[in-house]
DNA sequence: GTATAGAATGTAACCGCTTACATTTTTTGG
DNA sequence: CCAAAAAATGTAAGCGGTTACATTCTATAC
């Protein structure tokens, strides 16, 4: 790989100004520039960015770091905040934290000491102490479905109570009275929001909330099986069952199918997250829809904004999740 | 930040000396060790990898280039790359090239300017020709999903005409007989093999290969839709499906209930991935596994082996597509 | 106790680039 | 045509590490 030294004999001119005309900065001569990008063109140069980095102390990169690499979800958000980076030059460096204290902790110590310009956070297992820690620290970041009022506006957060509300709601609106849930993790902030979305629209409605009715997964579509044959054990009469997101109503499904329900007449469905595949099932998913992807977008735009002084960029950092109906509810069969 | 260079102050030791301690390397007394770790823990002290990077020309990261980020395919595959590497302290740094020939350039050179040690490809747009000159490089990489004979032990393949064979012959050996086909995107290589594949199927049964039943797709779903709209259109009478992927099965079975048809008493279809999304359809979707979990570890260890001389691994490069039947291909209806 | 080999540590050049500042060249105005 | 200001270019000191080589220390043998 040639390097700008070479560059800069070669077209006879010093390595600072090979470095003016590579980062359009500072005033060169059109003739001089001429003569550099020529260089550069005949060696097939390209700058070295970890030097640079060094250099500048600018990586042009941005670190994410997300549950998981797999599944419907994240993936979306990562091609999202990609697409919106790379307009702009930027670059992101991807990493999992699975959920799990330690890992996360260390894969944000990795995208720190690889000099990411930003970082953009979607973790659960941290603690709020963590994170505020994290901000008196030199490196920005913003944070994905988790609010920290110390930085309002590096936050990009939906509504999961709210949702969760419109889901139970809507079967309740469609006369079903004997609801399941099956709730996320309840060590996570959104699997609590959810549930409590739930329990509200039951208040609400004058049901009454019932421990027994509820069963708790992952996320996982593993998780809502084996939810779905707990509830089942239970010998509760359910006809509808609200999930806390779209992979564990898979899983779910198949288990009532197996015990011989039908759907929608024996049982409405309801799920979470509006991810791709909802449409593809058969009936299709009823959902609540989650906007992942333009969140995606303006946590990018977050960090266009903040640390690159990126102007005129439209961001929203609240979103609300909104009622997707398909045919996975009806109204209770009389 | 601390540096290297406060570490060595506080533990009263040269440079070279803290360096060995990070990196396990040359002879340090027990003492020193102790003192100069004692240094790092009291500064907080992380090497500055993109430091470590320039001094040693080494970054210890693997770039990846998928087409997309998003999507059942890709994830899983990123997942399993970045676990296996992970495990040896290596890390990732991903992108996408959209299956688009500069943009997968652009991505490559990002990838070698960022020092990369090895590249993982996942390409589809750039000719072979290119990728023998990469092969002169100083960068070493693996390439997934196609073959190079020239770099036979770094490419990670599968035989994606037999597993097109063995779902035609699947539909075939069920009774059906009127067959159509939604191809993948015929420039594409394994397009092309899974096609050739459902010929030779057809080929071996005495069954005519015909034009007028094949609509080409682009892998994705709504690609699906369209291609089963258009088969519809031509009005041919057809009791058995074969899609090139899940996703276009999806998007097809879709449009062929809309249509009126059952599944699968009307209408078997066969899909080629075994994404995770395909069991949670309805009818179940038969398919044919494609191990992008495993092949995506394969990758990360040959990269392993290659770059950083880690021994004992267990390789595979050639592996074989298997048939997974489900409930969605049933004998034909008498 | 001393010579000597071997182990531990230190010194300093270098990785490829950026950038503050110094120097040279060009432009401008009287 | 010359001085002063402005523009273009050059010089050299880092950025935070690694590593070849030089130096110092320790242990061993006689």
């Amino acid at each position: 790989m040639a390097t700008i030294y070479e560059v800069s004999k070669l077209a006879g001119v010093s390595l600072a100004t090979v470095s003016r005309v590579i980062n359009n900065s500072g005033k060169v001569t059109p003739a001089t520039r001429e003569k550099v990008e020529a260089a550069m063109k005949s060696l097939g140069y390209r700058p070295n960015l970890i030097a640079q980095s060094l250099a500048s102390s600018r990586s042009n990169s941005i670190g994410i770091l997300v549950p998981e690499l797999h599944g419907p979800f994240f993936g979306n958000m990562l091609s999202n905040i990609e697409d919106e980076l790379r307009a702009y030059g930027k670059h992101v460096i991807i990493t999992a934290g699975h959920s799990h204290e330690e890992r996360e902790k260390e894969a944000i110590g990795f995208l720190a000491s690889r000099q990411c310009d930003a970082l953009i956070l979607h973790v659960y297992a941290v603690g709020n102490d963590y994170l505020r820690d994290l901000i008196k620290g030199p490196i920005p970041f913003v944070l994905m479905g988790r609010n920290l009022p110390e930085i309002k506006d590096g936050c990009i957060t939906i509504d999961n109570e709210q949702g969760e509300y419109l889901a139970a709601r809507k079967l309740i609106e469609l006369g079903h009275k004997e609801l399941v849930y099956i709730a996320g993790p309840l060590w996570k902030s959104d699997g609590i929001a959810r549930m409590d979305g739930f329990r509200r629209a039951l208040d609400e409605n004058g049901l009454r909330f019932d421990e027994r009715r509820v069963a708790e997964g992952t996320y996982e579509e593993a998780s809502g099986r084996r939810a779905m044959r707990e509830l089942l054990a239970r010998q509760l009469r359910f006809t509808g069952l609200v999930c806390a997101n779209d992979e564990m109503a898979a899983g779910a499904i198949a288990v009532a199918r197996d015990a011989g329900m039908k759907l929608p007449d024996d049982l409405s469905v309801i799920g979470f997250d509006n991810v791709f595949f909802t449409r593809y099932m058969h009936p299709a998913l009823s959902t609540i829809h989650y906007p992942i992807d333009v969140m995606g977008r303006m946590a990018a735009r977050c960090v266009l904004r903040d640390v690159y002084g990126v102007g005129g960029l439209e961001i929203r950092n609240r979103f609300e999740p909104e009622l997707v109906s398909r045919a996975s509810t009806a109204p209770l069969a009389v």
